[in-house]
RNA sequence: GGGCGCUUAGCUCAGCGGUAGAGCACUCGCCUUACAAGCGAGGGGUCACUGGUUCGAACCCAGUAGCGCCCACCA
């Protein structure tokens, strides 16, 4: 047999493949799709990430994910298509562009509108690059032909296509509503941009008018009283039933204003009596469109009063305190201010409190729209994985407020609409005009609005492209949890909505967020933020996804650590020596695998795990287990091939001829299927090894195993277990007494006619025993399961105290373990109900602690007087 | 205010009705000819608490306590 030996260093160096691989499957042309293959389609789009910053570990578990089911579908030999890309994301690029602007001094407006866009492009540009980067480290087998951008040409021609037949449809509108404003970005937002968090506040009330005339009404707004121009009751309210109808005095205005009876107000809240701001309050609003009260706007865009009077000119946060030390001088303060803890709503971005403000904006009717992304769900056309989380899903679409999609920015897809001189309102699709003398809409979208088109819109929509006939509907996406209701859902109902009633997903795969190793979040302030290009760099791309894979349940959240990520590393290592080992000892797979009944036990043995394994590695694809998967290959990997056959093959090659000949085969068969189960989660190291192994052009190109059920072998599996069972009591033995490793030892093993018989030579050999010589004299006498029995010559020079201590603890532990059996056959109730399989289980169970009595005992008494 | 989830070894988590598991950490012994990023052998848990169902409960049910997440226009 001729034996190539390539030469592979004792340790694996990651920097040294990574990038000569990567750019190898670039060019290749491995992640570029072919939409004219007759092989069936696999798809994912990426999940944009944000133009703004880097890639986080977070980025990393996702692209991880997604990688390894894209590698494995083109494995089993679909054409498969990973579609990247980025999203411009409106406002958080806009501020972090006009931070930097701000250090320079200059504010977006000294630019101006048109050379602030160039400016974020350009900032776009640099940005991007380094995520593109940071995608190739991490080995992300991405179809770069087609890459795609939110703000592209293509995208750009979506984004208006949809939104004019959306306005078209009498889907979109423009009206004058309450909306969540951030006073700092000075934009609207939609309901999900805004977090709520509970906060104290005060609570104070206040006495409007005077005598028979007043009323006292509690709030924790203040300074939103100018604009009060009503107070509400409930209708049922008899302390205040004889006031409905009437007036009151508003303080510092002089203003007359009605009071009203309506359902919203709870009685038993403050006073019972509410001001109304119907240009400040949602609910106010509301109460007042009910009404007929007047809106009052009292406070601009920054939040600053604007109302006539002593408070104009103030800061909102300044207005409130000086609105109440001037309500006390005047002796209207009723109560004292008591501390109150409610929600009040930020801006996601900035966290500067958000203002309810009276405003022109557009807005998507969602009713339509949401309901079939409900029903898409629920009639199973999608899947949502794991299925808990579309509960989650339900209460979001089944009950959404109208979306709020204009946004007061400048960066980002304008509103595609035109206004005339008379107030024309046109709505212009993407290959037309506006008539002359009309002005376009001066605000962009909301960013959530062309990432929702994303599952089409990159893949050529409205055209009917090839790529969108072929890879539309995707297979999967891929997602954190965290975005189910910012971006899932907005998908969802534009796919449906686009693609004439397909949803954009087969399965929506739901991930958690990557957490350190205590399970707290991470964040600059907490000071343990991963960087992936960190790990990378010092412990290999494998290691990485390998410790973010083995985390990874479905909508679990994924706790690493340094420790962890050093700990695959170890592993991609192991799996990098045992293949130099296979190799050196001439492992190929030139030749089919040789029939069970050509093969040894330990041959069978490995080879029936093996496709134990591949079934459960498939399994766990189905489900989307990545940590069962990682940890089924892991432990097969180290704990069944290393630390056993690996063992066993070396005496089985050492003994030369066929055997020799057929373990190099199955070495070399084990060894091409476990890296090719291992190569979408670890592809780098994977791919080296392989070719380094078969000589073929790239595990990539393989196919992915699928299980031999021919190899099953369950009394392989049995007759291996006995043995590792009997050279791990004798291993205790040995490490007990102080044995050194490689210190040999005379013995004498009897089997008692068990199969272990055909063994003796391997287990002679794991544990370093000599054949007996003329001197032989027995000083340990071990026996280990069934009727083996290793008689080891110390020479006297064991430590009969610990062994009988070792011994007498054994005898107490299969004693009870008797006894406990023993009650259970015993217990009529048990005999009676209990199934077959349980009742046999216990009776083996039973026996084998009687055996390990009988066994026990007699070993105590074979130990030499101390 | 609604909804969901969690509580198992020092840490992070599997297990989800029939003898308590993994990784990392820990202890002891080893440079045993693939690997010291390794090898071998160990220690460590009344499975949050209280009841119930069952022949049998970490697992099912009810309640209690603590923790976490999501949603939310009660001033």
């Amino acid at each position: 047999m001729t034996v190539t030996t390539p030469e592979l260093p004792t340790q694996y160096a990651p920097a040294d493949v990574e990038t000569q691989s990567y750019e190898r499957w670039v060019s290749e042309g491995y992640f570029t799709a072919d939409v004219g293959s007759e092989r069936e389609s696999y798809s994912i789009v990426l999940p944009p990430p944000n133009v703004t910053g880097v890639l986080h570990i977070g980025h990393a578990l996702d692209h991880s994910i997604q990688d390894a089911l894209t590698r494995r579908a083109r494995m089993r030999g679909f054409e498969t298509l990973w579609l990247p890309g980025m999203d411009h994301a409106g406002i958080a690029t806009q501020n972090v562009v006009e931070r930097e602007l701000a250090k320079q001094g200059l504010s977006r407006h000294d630019l101006g509108r048109e050379a602030f866009v160039d400016r974020v492009w350009q900032w776009k540009e640099e940005s991007g690059g380094r995520i593109l980067s940071q995608m190739t480290k991490l080995g992300d087998g991405v179809d770069w032909s087609r890459e795609r951008f939110t703000m592209d040409e293509g995208l750009s021609r979506a984004v208006q296509t949809i939104f004019k037949r959306l306005f078209d449809d009498g889907l979109i509108y423009r009206a004058e509503r309450i909306i969540n404003w951030c006073p700092r970005c000075l934009t609207a937002l939609s309901d999900i941009e805004v977090d709520h968090s509970d906060d104290e506040g005060e609570l104070i009330s206040i006495r409007y008018g005077d005598g028979d005339a007043s009323i006292v009404v509690a709030t924790t707004r203040a300074e939103t009283m100018l604009g009060d121009t009503a107070v509400a009751v409930h209708p049922d309210d008899q302390r205040y039933s004889h006031l409905v109808g009437t007036t009151v005095e508003l303080p510092f205005t002089g203003r007359m204003i009605p009071i009203v009876a309506d359902e919203h107000v709870d009685p038993a809240f403050g006073t019972g009596a509410v001001k109304v701001t119907p240009a400040h309050d949602p609910n106010d609003f509301e109460i007042g469109r009910r009404h007929g009260l007047p809106s009052l706007t009292v406070m601009d865009e920054r939040g600053v009063i604007t109302a006539h009077g002593p408070f104009q000119g103030l800061d909102r946060f300044e207005a409130r305190p000086a609105v109440v030390a001037a309500l006390r001088a005047e002796g209207r303060i009723v109560a004292e201010k008591r501390p109150y803890i409610h929600a009040v709503g930020h801006c996601s971005r900035c966290k500067t409190v958000v203002e309810p403000r009276l405003s022109l904006q557009w807005f998507v009717n969602v009713q339509p729209l949401a309901k079939a992304a409900g029903d898409a769900v629920r009639d199973g056309r999608t899947r949502i994985h794991p299925p808990e989380l579309a509960k989650r899903y339900f209460d979001w679409v089944d009950d959404m407020h109208d979306w709020c999609i204009s946004r007061q920015l400048w960066w980002g897809h304008r509103i595609p609409v035109w206004y005339g001189p008379e107030g024309e309102v046109v709505c212009v699709g993407p290959d037309e005009e506006a008539p002359p003398g009309y002005v376009q809409d001066a605000d962009v979208l909301d960013t959530w609005f062309s990432s929702g088109l994303w599952p089409f819109s990159t893949l050529g929509w409205p055209d009917r492209t090839p790529e969108l006939e072929r890879f539309y509907p995707t297979t999967v996406l891929v997602t954190g949890y965290d975005i189910l209701f910012f971006w899932v859902a907005r998908m969802m109902m534009f796919g449906l909505y686009a693609m004439d009633g397909t949803p954009p997903f087969q399965t929506v795969a739901l991930h958690g967020i990557v957490r350190d190793q205590f399970g707290k979040k991470m964040s600059k302030s907490s000071g343990n933020v991963v960087d992936p290009l960190d790990w990378i760099s010092r412990y290999g791309a494998d290691a990485t996804r390998f410790t973010l894979l083995r985390g990874a349940s479905p909508g679990s959240d994924v706790a690493i650590s340094e420790d962890w990520v050093a700990g695959a590393r170890n592993f991609c290592n192991k799996i990098w020596n045992a293949t130099r080992f296979a190799l050196m000892n001439g492992a190929t797979t030139a030749a089919d695998l040789p029939a069970p009944a050509d093969l040894t036990v330990a041959d069978r043995w490995v080879l029936s795990r093996l496709q134990a394994v591949v079934a459960a590695v498939n399994a766990g694809y189905d489900d989307y287990e990545f940590a069962k998967i990682s940890d089924q290959l892991y432990h097969f990997a180290w704990d069944e091939v290393c630390d056993w056959y690996v063992e066993l093959a070396k005496i089985q090659i050492s003994a030369g001829g066929e055997v020799a000949d057929r373990t190099r085969l199955v070495l070399g068969h084990v060894f091409d299927a476990l890296l090719r189960l291992l190569h979408p989660i670890v592809p780098f190291v994977t791919e080296e090894l392989w070719r380094a192994l078969t000589g073929g052009p790239s595990v990539m190109t393989a196919p992915w195993p699928e299980p031999a059920h021919a190899y099953a072998d369950q009394p392989a599996e049995n007759e291996i277990a006995a043995l590792q069972e009997l050279v791990t009591e004798v291993r205790r033995f040995r490490s007990d007494q102080g044995l050194k490793p490689g210190q040999r030892v005379a013995a004498r093993l009897r089997f008692g006619g068990t199969a272990l018989a055909a063994h003796e030579v391997a287990i002679r050999s794991l544990l370093r025993l000599d054949d007996p010589t003329a001197s032989f004299t027995a000083t340990a006498r071990l026996a280990v399961g069934e009727e083996a029995v290793v008689e080891l010559d110390t020479a006297g020079a064991i430590d009969v105290a610990a062994e009988r201590r070792r011994l007498e603890k054994d005898l107490t532990a299969a004693r009870k373990e008797s006894a406990q059996a023993a009650g259970k056959l015993g217990n009529e109730q048990f005999m009676s109900k209990a199934p077959d399989d349980v009742v046999a289980k216990v009776r083996a169970r039973a026996a084998q602690a009687d055996a390990d009595i009988a066994r026990l005992e007699a070993q105590l008494a074979a130990l030499p007087a101390s």
